[in-house]
DNA sequence: TCCAGATAGAACCGATCGGTTCGATGTGAA
DNA sequence: TTCACATCGAACCGATCGGTTCTATCTGGA
């Protein structure tokens, strides 16, 4: 009831309390942008003390690199998973891929790519650097892909695929459609077709 | 030589001084980011006082939404212009368009879009409705573009392409590939063709 | 000729920033 | 039992923030 430094039968596990931070503190930073709310409110919000952040993040950007680096291999497995459920057809998995980003843009406080936003309001390492990657993961995907499909020129195809990608999610952001899912759907499905040699179809 | 509020020969014209402002103040809040400066260096940076700053603008905020007024009017009118030199055939305006944002991404200094940027950092208002009026815009130009090649559904089309003209940007930004404009390209004529009911070619 | 207004420059304001330190209090492993 | 460590809450730090106010100086139109 009082207000003690570390409250009788908590489990004191350094690593759990880390992983805490970052999941809340990626939300918050998320949904205020990384100069839009200080570290006495981010620790307010995490329910701990800005000691207890600074000794395991060092600095707000290392935190900061820390949920940057937590959500980039999150988002990733999470897209990677949607197209390995949607089963073999490339083509599905592209649909599937793109519809799971439509859900994505239609939840409440979405506002965009976490990851891209971050580099374009810091624009500097680590945020550039973990920008640059996380683009290219998402670019392994699709090429992959797109390889699948027996594309001509799979990196070509990839490419123009991750130009959807990140288009639409800017376009549901700033445009305010989250359809924009349904746009990038249909033009991927015919940038497929076009850039494939034969239908596999046997 | 000596330091006075308004020197000798100067030419008092506060219309004037408002348009240098929000011209160097636009340079310089694009390549700092809107956070990433503050206005006494913003100030010393334009050559004039807060005072002045504050009298043609009332707040940063105020600023801002000027800044970003005139450089969405100055990008679209840049656009249009790009389109409208590339002659009648829409196919040939399609490239003219991604061939000149090419060009953009690899200027010197280039950060992604300005409004798109600011958009993101802000999140509210004005940026978010200067952006969305700015896709808006962007999206009428494609449209426009799609509809006199006789797009089967011209307002998909022209969604469709809007989604590769902001991914490139932002894919030319945070991976570092001007490139994406030459992918940007190659796919809107790709879309273009395909969904395009009859080549009107005599 | 005169005066309203534009401007520079500097001082100043309260608020907030990221970050540090300290004492009190608890946990968990040796 | 002991002690290193985790943690909270609060006080504190210098720096910087956006914004205001002042004086002095010059322009441009009445």
């Amino acid at each position: 009831m009082c207000r003690v430094p570390v409250p009788k039968g908590s489990s004191l596990n350094p690593d759990r309390t880390r992983a805490a931070i970052v999941r809340v503190a990626g939300d918050f930073l998320y949904a205020r942008g990384l100069d839009g709310a200080g570290i006495a409110e981010l620790c307010a919000e995490a329910g701990i003390s800005k000691e207890t952040l600074y000794r395991h993040f060092g600095s707000k950007e290392g935190l900061i690199r820390a949920v940057l680096e937590a959500r980039s291999d999150r988002v990733t497995r999470w897209l990677a998973q949607v197209a390995a459920d949607a089963g073999d057809e490339p083509a599905d998995q592209l649909a599937a891929v793109f519809d799971a980003l439509g859900r994505w843009y239609r939840e409440p406080g979405f506002r965009g790519c976490a990851i891209v936003n971050a580099a374009t309001q810091r624009h500097t390492t680590p945020a550039n650097e973990i920008a640059t990657r996380h683009l290219g993961r998402h670019l392994d995907l699709l090429t992959t892909i797109a390889a699948r499909a027996g594309a001509a020129d799979p990196t070509a195809l990839g490419r123009r695929l991750l130009l959807l990608l990140e288009g639409a999610t800017v376009v549901a952001d700033h445009l305010g459609a989250p359809g924009s899912a349904d746009d990038a759907r249909e033009a991927a499905l015919t940038l497929l077709k076009c850039g494939t040699q034969t239908a596999h179809s046997p």
